[in-house]
DNA sequence: CTTATAATTGAGAATCTTTCTCAATTGCGC
DNA sequence: GCGCAATTGAGAAAGATTCTCAATTATAAG
């Protein structure tokens, strides 16, 4: 895990995504895996909404991007992308959780209540805060997961 | 949200429950809830493991201390205690979720994920923070979600 | 550009998980 | 104790996720 460089604030919002499709094949490829239409097609469509999805919206987009694709291959396709950390589950406040696409570096989502649009920041508050856990308790902190909730500008109106 | 505070790291197990039956009583019927023997054996299967627990380890454990328990009533019963704030979900790695007893005040909880215990800690690093990102950014943070997963001393041998 | 091969897919079945329905029961205020 | 609304159990229903397997396809090699 990566921590954040210090104390400024930095939000990025992920529509200006940054890799291109050789890119894409270079990260299947370096796992066997084959770049395949279906499994672009979930990415691009994370990437087009901005925001976090369910499983059936994220089922009917790709129909419309793909025709004919399986709601089977779209579950298989999110377990292949998450892995290769490309998309990132996002715990909702009722327990259920969706998708968007993954933050570049050490951050986390700002998800807005209202419109669902993920902003990401960076200002990660625990990394000292873990080392110190484990000099004060013992106890080793591997890993956390952090989102905030809240109303993004557009949506205060 | 109630912040913790000041900087002093305060970790507690849940082990020692504060609540006796006439706190808990109090509690259900100021929402006019019944308080009923499955309701109680719900939170205290929870409160006696003191790890967060499946829905079906949970069910399991309740049919043990409380024969002829249904599962849709250890299903509602969890969702009164969660109104109530007496029990919290825990999202776990995997995307899926468990239940663990509520702690009390602003606390966020440890996981260990070798033998499930649950520890809370207080010192939420998140209030100065949100109010920071409403200033910077116009996003009003309304709430967040905060786990951290490790190894509990004991599981380090 | 073929060809061989292993990975992937679609469709539906199978399996879980969660919610509903409704008659019977039960906690609780009086 | 009585009356009644809240709760429960059991099973059905609905929803979500995973499996199976034959057909397809991306990729690397030639
Ligand atoms: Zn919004
Ligand atoms: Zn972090
Ligand atoms: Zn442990
Ligand atoms: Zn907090």
């Amino acid at each position: 895990m990566r921590w954040a460089g210090a104390g400024v604030i930095n939000l990025k919002t992920k529509s200006g995504g940054t890799q291109n499709s050789g890119d894409l094949k270079a990260i299947f490829h370096a796992k066997r895996l084959k770049c395949t239409p279906q499994r672009l097609a979930v990415l691009k469509v994370l990437k087009e909404s901005g925001a976090y999805l369910s499983i059936n919206m994220l089922d009917k987009k790709v129909k419309e991007m793909l025709p004919g694709t399986g709601l089977a291959t779209v579950y298989r396709a999110l377990e292949t992308l998450e892995e290769l950390g490309l998309v990132a589950k996002v715990h909702l406040e009722d327990g259920c959780h969706s998708y968007a696409v993954a933050p570049e570096g050490h951050m986390h989502p700002i998800v807005c209540t209202e419109c669902n649009k993920v902003i990401d920041f960076a200002e990660c508050p625990l990394g000292e805060l873990s080392e110190k856990l484990t000099q004060d308790t013992g106890i080793v902190i591997q890993n956390h997961f952090l989102q905030l909730f809240g109303k993004c500008r557009e949506c205060q109106a």
